[in-house]
DNA sequence: CGTTTTCTAAATCCATAGATTTAGAACAAT
DNA sequence: ATTGTTCTAAATCTATGGATTTAGAAAACG
């Protein structure tokens, strides 16, 4: 149990001076963490995770001067470990979905119960991601949405499944930014025989140049993972 | 209240009939949700589906047979509304991701009380979407690690930026498969202009040719919303 | 006002890309 | 055994791509 443990450090960052003091009291007396830090500045506040090192963040997102989503990704940089929590007053979908893209290891609405601030607190100092349930949801359907496209175009007819094997290592190495040469060195073949698959895979992609048959493979589905760093 | 409404009609698929026979019990006595169809094909599942029209479908995405998840992708072609829970042995992030991902509205581990299946269920019959919370931080460490490079890169510095306005439409063109002419008359310019403009390109982005140039655009955040369709 | 940047354009030249045809060898399939 | 597919390769020809230089007009900047 946490009690045997150094109490876990956390720094506040919201720009509502008001809601700033509310929230380090709650914490101070209802919770076992230590509030090393509490400003109303991201930028200062990126100053004091740099002096304190906390376990935990409590970021609010809503502020006008300086972005906490920018301020997130900026204490992603750092490369610290820092857990950082986004405090929003908006369950927007886009919201949640880019503070949780930048790295946020949980969001929870400024209207919610003081009990489920700590509660997300203790899970994300374990390790956990915390998300209220209903936000859980909101975050999935716009996940669900941004892949829909994706989704329906790779359920089409891949032209990409007409090509041999060895045209599919000719076309992975042309999605690298290789020319014939390059491609020809790299599979021990000579030149002549790159363009012969070059031009059997123009055809069965129905494309007219390298750059189309590129891109023809990258919007379907081709090295979706191992996405290539240039070959230049 | 759902007492009050239509029971809703669910649809079970599972290649383990002893694990399809207990599960379509459970339902049947546990909860108010009406089991219209239960095989161990996904095939046949597929059928039922179109025959029922049901609003859930549980669906067994470790089946050798044919893959649960390619099951789901056919099911969510149809656009019949189907909300689909995926029931898995494994609580694997890659699997929870692509499940979720192609549009699954839950998923559910085998191992889990059954109380928490029919809370699902009734979750996702609401119109929520329905994960474990242990689940969803499983979900959120292989989204979160998906973004890193791309957060990362896009920190960087980011040769784009030195582009001028031209440069960057003619780039757009460029990241849509067209040559020096299709640019040109879509700019109403000439085609040396057009190879200036490419040239001073290449230059800016330390890049040879016109395929590394786009690749280095796709990279780097250059149009990462309006994901080109192909000017063939 | 002068300077710099951007957009435009042409000319030239060489390199690479792409189309097309032909063909041998290895291998799988029936 | 024969047919089809894949991988290999060369020759040839034309088109496109890319590098480089030069330069005018317009806009932006200081």
């Amino acid at each position: 149990m946490r009690e045997f443990k150094r109490k876990a450090r956390v720094i506040l960052i919201d720009d509502n001076a008001d809601h700033l003091r509310g929230v380090k009291e709650l914490i101070t007396l209802e919770s076992s963490f230590d509030v090393v830090g509490a400003t109303t500045s991201a930028n200062l506040g990126i100053n004091l995770i740099k002096k304190h090192r906390p376990e935990i963040v409590l970021m609010d997102i809503n502020m006008p001067e300086k972005d906490g989503l920018q301020a997130i990704q900026e204490i992603e940089k750092l490369n610290f470990g820092v857990k950082v929590i986004a405090l929003s007053g908006y369950d927007d979908a886009d919201l949640i979905f880019r503070a949780m893209k930048l790295g946020a290891k949980g969001y929870v609405l400024k209207t919610m119960a003081s009990a489920q601030l700590i509660y997300a607190m203790d899970e994300v100092a374990s390790g956990k991601i915390y998300l209220p349930s209903a936000l859980t949801s909101r975050f999935f359907e716009y996940f669900q949405n941004s892949f829909k496209n994706e989704a329906e175009t790779s359920s089409e007819e891949n032209l990409l499944s007409y090509l041999t094997s060895r045209e599919e290592e000719v076309l992975d190495l042309l999605t690298q930014g290789n020319n014939y040469k390059g491609i020809a060195n790299k599979l021990f073949i000579s030149e002549t025989t790159v363009k012969t698959h070059v031009n059997n895979i123009f055809q069965k992609l129905q494309v007219n140049d390298r750059t189309q048959a590129v891109l023809y493979a990258l919007n379907n589905g081709f090295a979706n993972k191992r996405r290539a760093k240039l070959a230049i």
